[in-house]
DNA sequence: TACTAAGCTCTTTTT
DNA sequence: GAGCTTAGTA
């Protein structure tokens, strides 16, 4: 058991002394690892398994290459996400020490948009581009697709955006899938002819707008590097040494790129797995790992396969899952820690008991053991399974800590905020003019927003210039002064940023766009957290531009970058609290824990139901199990709800058919299944006849899809309104076990959604009452929920909430503005 | 043009 | 549940 004790790390530059070639500093590596810090010099492939000491291995290889006198910006690390790259500078600096700053080190996004900066102009874009996020590429192919006047309900933007992307991790580029017929023909069998015309444009509309969103950045840089031999020339001889982290989940732009950037010096070293292959949904070519050897014949590889971080049981039982696929490199995992405790395999009806559970047991551990919270972690498939834990935690007095979802950076305050910012920095984007342009109102509607489109794509220029010489068009008619006013504001705010850093523009910024007082004048509680939240990023962007650590710029343009690529970095006020870490399995990727639990572990849910089309994917979703497994350092649970409640339909679930894939030794079955118990959990409403629904469907909609079956019609289907819940047959009574081939999803079977509302139908001769009055333990009647109880309260009328159990519906968080309610 | 309520659709994972 | 669209009203 190692908590809460940290392993020390050596300092390489206590003692140069070597023996045998090997320094003493790495003394604590074993001989695999050691052979792999050493090999500096041409190209090195690491396998390492699940736990092997990768990081540490890469750590002291930089350590190693400072220390021989390697010059640190000569070095290029990249990595996958940004939390790795966080925790490998943190921990090459407390080897390393300062050097370790001037190291090239981040995702391969932020260090690709630091070279493109530098390098914008060679490929016509201006050194201070945007970089669109994924809700600003929908909106544009949003609004793309409707210019185009084609079905939305055909080309879907998230569908266009895949393929999108797709397209140019693959180098594809919308000229030339313009020119590829057989795309196009493929395209048309499948009914979406205009798809290259719309990436074309998409593609346009991105430069006009000096704009490239994630893949641009990637696609662009191999661009530059293909395309102006120069460039490439002093890139190639800048970085001496190259190490790419999580090789297995890099696609193939990145692969292109890493390829030619090591061509001079061919000092590359790639660290990966292909057992923990993740990231095939954005492109990772598995391919890339296994083609290494092909790319480079005199590569030297070294096989990390002796496992620190997890007992015999979880190891093992890890490799029983992962060996049922197909496509592997030959490896063996092993551990030499203890057997260890079985992995606890627990059963339970609902998703709440589910959640009640874990907590319960965090409860139970911490007081046997003295476990801090942050030994524990709650491991799940997708973000929105997080609810039903944070309650669960919450109720027993847990702290705990969210990470992913939605980020601050996300929200839309924030984003309104950046929004200007961005405008400010580079008013040729598109996405952020048409943000803010009336925001707050200006009296410039959608009509007129339309006809600035029209003008822009008319005349050839970006958006923003028609609005600075709005004057010179006199069908924007009326709009005019609103127009130029709003130019003339933007125009003040662009003057300054010469000569302010970032803090003083967005104070300026969000002051005089009216911003601020908007949201401070909004006494509502969300007007409250908003007004907030743009303080916050407002402090956000005070502690950038007074970080004295970073060398960079203290300019608005740096804060944005850093902004749009490192959106999942922290806000580390708080980063001391002793939290219970929830997250997804992806975001869980290099971390690990004394504690872990594994959660929803239902068929259909994990594996994904989107996964179970294919081979390929059921086997990559195979290999995020498998990291999850192994994510545990000593106790591992294993936990899975038979069936949910959304929306007052149950759900049945079967158990994920990878508990059947584990070897049962190394589980704990001990845990025997409750009884269920359907009473306490239904926290929706009623407003579905449960009993048809419809077969077959095996609870295809985990994710709550009113899936009520038919429910009754609007007019008061009062017999099942209170929506109590009998268990019904929905499953097709298939065991995970029975067929050694993907289920397929039932949608065969699967009639036409019903388009049924989810309310409960409101009374039509209900009338309101006066709420002003309103007390905690009132009982009250709802024009659609019924008969309940007040919980609880906060604010007044005018700005408040209540919380109401109803005696059918259950629980209910109500803005008292407009709950249609009267005190019985 | 602005605002609201009701209705409908979508929901994997990340940069 | 959230986000978005639509219809209706001010």
């Amino acid at each position: 058991m190692h908590w809460p004790d940290q392993p020390n790390e050596f300092n390489p530059f206590e003692n140069n002394n070597s023996n045998n070639g090997i320094p003493p500093f790495l003394d604590g590596l074993n001989e695999p690892q050691q052979q792999a810090v050493i090999q500096t010099d041409g190209p090195v492939m690491i396998i390492a398994g699940a736990g092997s000491g990768k990081t540490r291995v890469i750590t002291y290889r930089i350590a190693y290459l400072l220390q021989k006198g390697v010059d640190a910006f000569q070095i290029l690390a990249l990595t996958f996400t940004n939390k790795a790259a966080k925790e490998m500078r943190n921990r090459i600096e407390s080897v390393a020490g300062r050097q370790a700053k001037n190291l090239w080190m981040g995702t391969f996004h932020s260090i690709f948009a630091r070279v493109l900066r530098q390098e914008a102009e060679r490929i016509g874009y201006p050194s201070n581009f945007t970089i669109y996020d994924t809700e600003d590429s929908k909106s544009l192919l949003k609004t793309i697709i409707k210019e185009m006047n084609l079905d939305d309900k055909v080309y879907k933007t998230n569908m266009v955006l895949g393929r999108i992307s797709m397209a140019k991790n693959n180098l594809l580029e919308a000229h030339h899938y313009l020119q590829k017929d057989d795309l196009i023909a493929q395209d048309t069998a499948a009914s979406r002819p205009k798809f290259a015309e719309i990436f074309s444009e998409y593609t346009k509309r991105c430069f006009k707008a000096g704009a490239m969103d994630f893949d641009d950045i990637l696609l662009n840089t191999y661009k530059l590097l293909n395309n102006h031999l120069d460039v490439c020339n002093k890139w190639q001889h800048k970085f001496k040494y190259i190490m790419v982290d999580e090789y297995q989940d890099t696609n193939h732009v990145q692969y292109m790129i890493t390829k030619k950037l090591a061509a001079v010096n061919q000092n590359i070293c790639v660290v990966g797995d292909d057992a923990q292959s993740i990231y095939a949904f954005r492109g990772a070519n598995i391919q890339n790992i296994l083609n290494f050897e092909r790319d480079y014949p005199e590569v030297k590889i070294y096989k990390l396969e002796q496992n620190y971080r997890s007992t015999k049981n979880i190891v093992n039982a890890a490799s029983s899952v992962i060996k049922n696929n197909k496509k592997q490199l030959e490896k063996e995992v092993w551990t030499a820690n203890d057997e260890g405790d079985k992995i606890k395999l627990i059963h339970n009806s609902t998703e709440g008991e589910e959640a009640r559970k874990v907590a319960d047991y965090i409860t139970e551990i911490k007081l046997r053991e003295h476990f801090p919270n942050k030994a524990f972690a709650i491991l799940y498939r997708t973000n929105s399974q997080s609810r039903a834990f944070e309650e669960a935690l919450r109720r027993q007095g847990l702290d705990y800590k969210i990470y992913g979802g939605m980020s601050f950076y996300q929200r839309k305050e924030v984003k309104d905020l950046l929004s200007y910012l961005r405008l400010t920095v580079n008013p040729t984007d598109e996405e952020a003019l048409k943000r803010v342009i009336n925001y707050p109102g200006r009296g410039i509607g959608d009509t007129t927003i339309n006809r600035l489109i029209l003008l822009s794509s008319q005349h050839g220029v970006a958006l923003w210039d028609i609005v600075k010489s709005a004057r010179s068009f006199p069908e924007l008619s009326t709009a005019i002064p609103k127009l130029e006013n709003f130019a003339l504001m933007m125009q003040s705010f662009m003057a300054m940023l010469e000569s302010n850093n970032a803090f003083d523009v967005a104070t300026h910024v969000a002051k005089q766009s009216g911003l601020l007082r908007l949201l401070y004048e909004d006494k509502s509680v969300e007007g409250v957290s908003r007004y907030e939240n743009i303080t916050e990023l407002l402090n956000g962007i005070q502690q950038f531009t007074e970080d004295d650590e970073s060398e960079k710029e203290k300019t608005l343009p740096n804060f944005l970058e850093e902004v749009a690529l490192y959106t999942d970095e922290e806000k580390d006020k708080d980063q001391n609290r002793d939290t219970v870490s929830l997250m997804t399995i992806h975001a869980s990727k290099g971390l690990e824990f004394p504690v872990v639990f594994i959660v929803g572990l239902e068929e259909n849910l994990f594996p994904s139901q989107m996964a179970l089309h294919s081979r390929a994917e059921l086997e990559e979703e195979r290999r995020l199990f498998y990291v999850a497994i192994t994510r545990a350092e000593q106790k591992l649970f294993l936990n899975y709800a038979t069936s949910r409640f959304k929306y007052g339909s149950l759900i049945p679930c079967e158990p994920s058919r990878f508990i059947e894939e584990i070897d049962s030794k190394f589980l704990d079955m001990s845990i025997v299944p409750k009884k269920p118990t359907f009473d306490e959990d239904f926290d929706g409403f009623g407003g579905g006849n449960f009993g048809g629904g419809y077969s077959g469907n095996r609870g295809g909609g985990n994710y709550g899809n009113r899936q009520g079956g038919n429910r009754g019609n609007n007019s008061g289907d009062k017999s099942n309104a209170g929506g109590y819940i009998q268990r019904n047959s929905m499953g097709n009574g298939k065991k995970p076990g029975d067929s050694d081939k993907p289920t397929k999803p039932s949608t065969l079977l699967q009639p036409k959604r019903p388009t049924s509302a989810p309310l409960p139908p409101a009374d039509p001769n209900f009338v309101e009452g006066d709420l002003s009055e309103l007390k905690v333990g009132d009982r009250v009647q709802h024009q659609r929920f019924g008969t309940g109880t007040v919980q609880s309260l906060e604010g007044n009328f005018q700005t408040g909430k209540a919380v109401v159990l109803f005696d059918h519906v259950g629980e209910k968080t109500l803005v008292l503005k407009f709950a249609k309610m009267r005190i019985l």
